[in-house]
Parts: structure tokens; C-alpha cells; sequence
DNA sequence: TATACACTCAACCAAATGGTTGAATGAAAG
DNA sequence: CTTTCATTCAACCATTTGGTTGAGTGTATA
């Protein structure tokens, strides 16, 4: 399983920090969608939903189908991996943090 | 524990898409470091690294202390989290997709 | 007290971002 | 074959980003 480099991390944090991006995640994670489904509930134009899809697309956290004249979105789920895996080497901090609280609180209930 | 919002998340994951950005959290992740220390192994000015942090700061990622003429940098992990609590909302997605892989493969070798 | 050190601020710059409009393309339906 | 629907492209615009330089502000130290 090829790891992630740091242009990949790049792209993938960069396209998650808009809300627009995330809620277009969530709505292909109940399934394929055409892009005008995906319009639909966002008040954008088609164009700007469309560079939004690029932007997830060249972080290959979506990938497309044709069929005919539609587009079909789909969520490609191992791109999100990439950043849980990062995010992973920093778990341990804050396990620690919460169980240095979890520590005071309960020296502080019995001292 | 107060769940972040999606104004949070823009600041936290456009925070995590600069590889200079990621790089000092490595960095802090190994304890408090000045802000010199932290803008010696990068070859950028001084000033280039405090917006750095500035950023990092914004998204609530990295704390400060005053030691005299020192300022400490510290990392702080909770914001971290809600990263991490916003992707663990598609991890049932990588995993199934790993268990149809898992089952594919299996079907090949005995069919 | 003068001088070095550890930064921050303001001004500037080029490139990227996130949006728009309007024209262009391509498939499907009348 | 014309029209309509689904989408992209190109041009444009304002704002943000990531960097620079150079001056300014505290805090130590000789």
C-alpha cells in the first residue's frame, strides 16, 4: 500500500479545508451522484462546483464514471486514509493529554 | 469536549496543507521549542516562519509561552482531534472498501 | 549604556484561490 | 436536424497566500 507523500498531503489537507468540498464528500459518501445532483443543493454556479470537483479529483478523493450524458461522482475513500494516517502519529498526544486531565481530576475528587 | 465547526475545520486542514506547517509540528511534537529553534532547519527568514506559526495559531494548533526574550512553542493536540474526528466519520468507507479488496483476492485464490 | 539577540510589523510582490459570466461541446430527446 | 440538458472552458476579478526586505520593539548581556 503506497504511502502518501507530502505533495499528496498537500492536496488532500488543501481540499477538505473548504466546507463546500466537505459537503460534497458527504453527500457522493451516500453514493454516486451526477454533478448537477451535487449542485444542486449548493448555491454556486455549475462552473464553480465544477472546479470544486477538480480540486477533490487531483486529490484523489473522488473519481468519475460516464454514463451518457452524466458524470457520475464517486468517493474514493483511500485518499482520506492517507490523512488518517498522518493524523495517526499524533494520536498518542493527545491520548496523553487526556489522560494527564483524566489524572488531575481524579487527584483533585481524592487528594 | 466542544466539537468543532466548520469554520474550525477550514482553519485546522488549510493549516495541515503546507508541508513547511506540518514539518514544525513534527517539530514541537518533540517538546517546546523557541522560535529560532524551530526556523533552523527551514530555509526561509524569520518573518516567513512567524506567519507560519501565525496560521498554525489561528487553528489553534501550537500554543505560547513567554521565557524572557524566548517565546516557547508548544503543540496542542485538541485541535488536532477534531481532524481527526471529522475523518473518522468515512473511516467505515476505506474499511469496507479494504474488506471487498480482502474478499476479491480470497475468491481468487480459491474460487 | 551600547550592543547583540529574538522576534514582530508594514509594505510590497507573484502566484493561487474561489467566485462570476458567457460562449463552446457533446449526448439525448423531440 | 434542432433543441435541450449536462458540463467544461476561457476570461476576468477580488482576495488570500506565501514569500521577501527593512525598519521597529523588547529583553539580555558585555
Amino acid at each position: 500500500m503506497a504511502t502518501a507523500d507530502s505533495y499528496d498531503l498537500d492536496r488532500i489537507f488543501h481540499a477538505l479545508a473548504d466546507p463546500t468540498r466537505r459537503s460534497i464528500l458527504r453527500q457522493i459518501a451516500e453514493g454516486e451522484h451526477s454533478i448537477s445532483a451535487i449542485a444542486r443543493p449548493h448555491d454556486l454556479t455549475f462552473a464553480a462546483i465544477s472546479k470544486h470537483l477538480k480540486v477533490l479529483e487531483r486529490a484523489r478523493l473522488i473519481g468519475r464514471r460516464k454514463d451518457g450524458s452524466f458524470q457520475m461522482i464517486s468517493l474514493n475513500p483511500e485518499a482520506l486514509k492517507n490523512a488518517d494516517r498522518w493524523l495517526s502519529y499524533y494520536q498518542k498526544f493527545w491520548n496523553l493529554r487526556l489522560e494527564a486531565l483524566k489524572d488531575l481530576l481524579e487527584r483533585k475528587e481524592r487528594p
